[in-house]
DNA sequence: TTTTATTATCTTAACCTTAAGATATTTGAT
DNA sequence: ATCAAATATCTTAAGGTTAAGATAATAAAA
């Protein structure tokens, strides 16, 4: 199929921006690419498990904490209170965890991990690590440090 | 509302991962708050010319390529076909571009950017790009291109 | 030439997220 | 003690993405 049909034209583009602007859109471009990449591959590895990514880092918190108010999960990894219930649910069905309420105040109620749910991350952290430290190939410590740092920078400067 | 009721203990994370791991699972952490709260602001700012962020980027596809295939805007930008319908589906509504069938190959619909679409992008490109500029400005030059650099490195590595 | 494989677009259903708001409970102010 | 404001969870509807597959057209192979 060929891809020139009369009126095509390469840029029609008459804006220039200064150097500082497009080293900002440039970082910007690399740093979407990269992660989407990378998370892309972080999420099948996820899934091999039979969790979402959702559902992995739910699950994360809980092995961390063991329990705590559904609330401060969706804190903990910036989602609303309608994805945490979505995803609650489907964790509480496969047996990771259940909901037990508060007795000191009822509006609360807490996301406990079971047995089953400590059992699963014992086995899949170490590998989900792994894989990630394999993606993370690009770079060597000292070069990661350094990425680490400005990373940290970048998102504070917003 | 008090947070320890009774059962509750902190970490009982009993996995050690090596150094190396650490850093890379921490890469991935600051890589990943980094990328959200920027894109959750270059989002708003797409969102208030009017466009979602997946028309914009179908948009600055078609201004700088004018006329293109729908099928090679997907692969530039990174989404399904069924995602391409349905936000070319959006532009052509709002006037911005319009399907041309191509007389070469009657599989192929071009997409094409309309006047009031390159109208439109010449407005609020520069807007953008300011925005996302003043977005970086945790970092200095020199450390965003060192940020190029590392990105662009991870990205590769998977 | 006929068949087979590939390609481009569109359709549909499922999934996941958010925003808005409903309900119930607790806290704080008067 | 009462009323208003704040908090926690859940519900619903809408937006947007993907995967799978339907359809049609072209290219390649037999």
């Amino acid at each position: 199929m060929s891809e020139l049909e009369g009126l095509e034209q390469e840029s029609k583009n008459n804006f220039v921006c200064d150097k500082d602007q497009a080293s900002s859109l440039k970082l910007f471009v690399v740093l979407s690419k990269a992660y989407r990449s990378l998370m892309d591959q972080a999420v099948k590895d996820m899934k091999s498990y039979g969790l979402s990514s959702a559902e992995f880092m739910v699950l994360e918190v809980l092995y961390h904490r063991n329990r705590i108010p559904l609330q401060q999960i969706g804190e903990k990894i910036l989602v609303t209170s309608g994805s945490i219930t979505y995803n609650i649910d489907k964790l509480e069905n496969k047996g990771f965890m259940k909901r037990v309420p508060s007795s000191e105040d009822r509006r609360v109620t807490y996301a406990e991990i079971t047995e089953a749910g400590r059992e699963l991350f014992d086995t899949i952290f170490p590998l989900h690590v792994s894989s990630i430290h394999a993606l993370m190939g690009g770079l060597n410590t000292g070069e990661k440090d350094q990425a680490i740092d400005f990373l940290k920078k970048l998102g504070k400067g917003v």
